[in-house]
DNA sequence: CACCTGACGCGTA
DNA sequence: TTACGCGCCAGGT
């Protein structure tokens, strides 16, 4: 059962990505404290949607993909925003060299 | 309690 | 490279 604490961790990681790098739903679950806690930041991350201050679009799966469906608009978005922030795409997926940075 | 559903991850084929 | 299976976690029925 997660608490607070646990939203709280997983929020302030989230928060803490810089513009232009983006992070994995893994490397903020277990940055947080709690591996293997990948669902549960996109299920805060589809709760947020939107309306919050913190960087939700920077935020992709182990893939390298947006998780999110293709044709819908928030895929888009998302799609947008990061390439505003000078994210380079390779067809669907982000160039490795924005992956993994460091606190 | 039993199931089902997700903005997930990883090993295998 | 794509496709599955299975494990993972939280919430909703």
């Amino acid at each position: 059962m997660p608490n607070t604490a646990h939203r709280d961790a997983i929020l302030f990681v989230l928060a803490s990505i810089p513009g232009g790098r983006v992070a994995t739903y893994g490397q903020i679950a277990r940055l947080a404290g709690q591996p293997g806690g990948a669902r549960y930041v996109g299920h805060l991350l589809s709760a947020l949607s939107g309306k919050s201050v913190l960087p939700w679009h920077r935020v992709i799966n182990a893939a390298g993909r947006i998780s999110l469906p293709k044709e819908s608009d928030a895929y888009l978005r998302q799609k947008a925003l990061l390439s505003s922030e000078g994210i380079q795409f390779i067809g669907e997926k982000i160039s490795l060299r924005v992956f993994q940075w460091r606190i």
